[in-house]
RNA sequence: GUGCGUUUAGCUCAGCUGGAUAGAGCGUUUGGCUACGGACCAAAAGGUCGGGGGUUCGAAUCCUCUAACGCACGCCA
């Protein structure tokens, strides 16, 4: 299906060519007068120039051509130039009509869907998940859904910490206190116990403790690098081990991101390209890309273009030891093998920009990935707390993202069972519900480029430009729409046969022309990702519709053919909200 | 030092890639409750878009200079 604004371009473009200018001049856009008009085009002022015209006497006659028209109601020519247009009613309601036969709305199919591979989450094993992890986690979750909506695709990949130094000081720690461990017996050569020896809540505090250790105590660090040593070399005890490091520590974050609404397609990590880099050095040493400098191996990424210094992507260290950069190279390689993606985006805080520039340019140079492979990093801000400094603690500490989880599904139930009677129980899975909401919410509907401020009053809020608002709008639907199929009898036949009718009011009309741009919304979405313009509009479809609600009676009306198309109208907003945020990644309840 | 980013109402943020009177929310003020759910709606006040210069019929948006803040600049990730 097209776009509604391109359908309405294609006619005044009609107009411009009948009226003998370029066609290409009529292109429409959103009004940013409502009080005059609903749409608006500009194309008689640009035209000016090419026509030496006075653009007021272009946009005259192109009035003049949209006399008959199936698409305007009016089509006004005003100074200096402007063409300010109304749409009748009857066509959009045709539309909306279509929306609703069609599958996705009328989202079209792309020709060629592109194969993806987001790069989200990124946590390291056997550390619990903090506020850091919240803004990859959620915006990468959103920008894996949206290209899936848009019919592309998409593999999540959570590309685990799960390989350095972290894993040997575990080890070691978990040496120093259960040495009698058969993991330990270089003699043993039966099977390895099924169960861990260790809890989550144990292997959380394993780490910190060791890592403390280390700094202090040298012969400890060495005993850490001895171990890490031993892991990658594939020591059957430390593999074993590793093992169970992995088990719980992913049932763990399974967990946790599973409250989060959060889900992986792969749990790759940096020991899966492990047996990989050896491979791609010889390949970058043996096609000339990678030399010696300093000690280091590097690959040149320098361009002519560049305005400042870039400097050169490090394969291996002077010590000859792996680092970041040689893993995420590797991964790119084994993605390209296994996956064959056309793009890859990979979530992380902006900082890394430089760094992922290195390495995509590397990997461009270097061949590891396709000249038409699209390489692309999105780098958030951090988020602050009301103080507009990094998120901690009231101690000042690194807050647990669990924590912060549980702060707000408690004051969310606060105040779902402030001054009212509920079940304890639903209002706990409600609250948590819309808990979700405010904080994902909060997070998408500002640029993930830029810092925000995480600010829980503001975000679990009913009111503004929240996502409980949103939520509550949707419920608000459901419940006009309960009410009526209590109603019962030969008012829920009418319902199958509701068809959207034109609107009776400004109200009606406003919230039908919204939801007209459902699939101009979702494209933007896609094309830039960017979700907080998907939380753009949602929130003015959930403003029109509140309007819309506010002036219309719609349970008690009479007239049941307007009830009808009332109910098909209501029944399409509350499909187009919950499509919306199912692809920002949260839900709504069926109360609140 | 070099490069990148940010700067819009008291606060938190938009601004459809150059158009009309720069928009929301919160907060403030005012009006609307026998709840199809008032957790809402309607309205008012509030801005020389960091500052200077330029391009253009027309600039928050493009160019240039400048200020403040933030971030990054080979063996961390």
């Amino acid at each position: 299906m097209k776009k509604f604004l391109d359908l309405i371009s294609e006619e005044m473009m009609n107009a411009f060519e009948a009226a003998g200018y370029d066609r290409n001049l009529g292109k429409v856009s959103l009004s940013n007068r409502p009080d005059l008009c609903e749409y608006q085009c500009n194309g008689a002022m640009a035209g000016a120039k090419l026509y030496k015209k006075a653009p007021i006497m272009i946009a005259k006659d192109v009035a003049e051509k949209c006399g008959e028209s199936k698409v305007f109601l009016t089509v006004d020519a005003v100074a200096p130039g402007f063409l300010n247009l109304k749409v009748r009613e009857d066509f959009t309601a045709d539309y909306l009509n279509e929306m609703r036969a069609e599958p996705k709305f009328g989202f079209p199919v792309p020709e060629k869907p592109d194969h993806i591979i987001v790069d989200y989450g990124g946590p390291n094993v056997a550390k619990p998940l903090h506020v850091g992890h919240l803004r990859s986690a959620v915006i990468g979750e959103s920008i894996k859904r949206i290209a899936r909506y848009a019919g592309h695709q998409v593999l999540g990949d959570i590309h685990l910490g799960d390989w350095g130094l972290q894993m040997g000081l575990i080890i070691t720690e978990l040496k120093e206190r259960q040495p009698e461990l058969v993991y330990f017996d270089e003699n043993y050569e039966g099977e390895y116990p099924e169960d861990a020896p260790f809890t989550i809540s144990e292997l959380e505090e394993i780490y910190p403790t060791a890592s403390a250790k280390s700094k202090e105590d040298a012969a400890y660090k060495e005993r850490a690098m001895d171990a890490t040593f031993k892991l990658q070399s594939g020591v059957r005890g430390y593999r074993a081990l590793w093992d169970q490091i992995m088990k719980v520590s992913v049932t763990d974050l399974k967990k946790n991101y599973e409250n989060l609404n959060v889900s992986f397609d792969l749990w790759k990590g940096e020991s899966d390209v492990h047996d990989l880099i050896p491979g791609m050095v010889d390949y970058l040493k043996k096609e000339g890309y990678a030399y010696i400098s300093d000690g280091a191996l590097v690959v040149d990424v320098k361009e002519e273009t560049d305005t400042k210094e870039i400097p050169p992507c490090m394969i291996l260290k002077s010590d000859g030891a792996a680092l970041y950069n040689t893993t995420d190279l590797a991964t790119i390689m084994d993605r390209m093998k296994t996956h064959h993606p056309n793009r890859l985006i990979y979530l992380t805080d902006k900082r890394q920009e430089l760094y992922f520039e290195q390495v995509f340019r590397c990997a461009k140079k270097t061949k590891l990935v396709d000249e038409d492979t699209e390489l692309l990093h999105i780098g958030f801000g951090t988020m602050n707390g009301k103080d507009g400094k990094p998120f901690k603690t009231r101690e000042g500490g690194v807050m647990r993202l669990e924590n912060l989880i549980r702060e707000i599904n408690d004051e969310m139930y606060r105040k779902i069972t402030d001054n009212r009677q509920v079940d304890e129980e639903e209002a706990r899975e409600t609250a948590k519900v819309v808990a979700l909401s405010a904080i994902k919410y909060g997070d998408l509907s500002n640029q993930a480029s830029k810092d925000y401020i995480f600010d829980i009053d503001k975000f679990t809020s009913f009111e503004g430009d929240t996502g409980p608002y949103i939520l509550y709008t949707i419920v608000r639907i459901k419940s006009i729409l309960n009410k009526i199929k209590e109603q019962g009898g030969k008012e829920n036949a009418f319902q199958e046969k509701a068809a959207v009718r034109s609107a009776g009011s400004e109200g009606e009309k406003a919230l039908m022309l919204e939801l007209a741009g459902f699939q101009a919304a979702m494209e933007t979405a896609y094309k830039e990702t960017a979700p907080h313009k998907l939380c753009a509009y949602i929130y003015g479809l959930a403003n029109a519709f509140n309007r819309f609600y506010h002036e219309t009676k719609i349970v008690t009306e009479e007239n049941e053919e307007k009830k009808s198309g009332w109910v098909a109208l209501l029944v399409l907003t509350r499909d187009i909200l919950e499509t919306c945020i199912d692809v920002l990644g949260f839900a709504a309840p069926e109360r609140m």
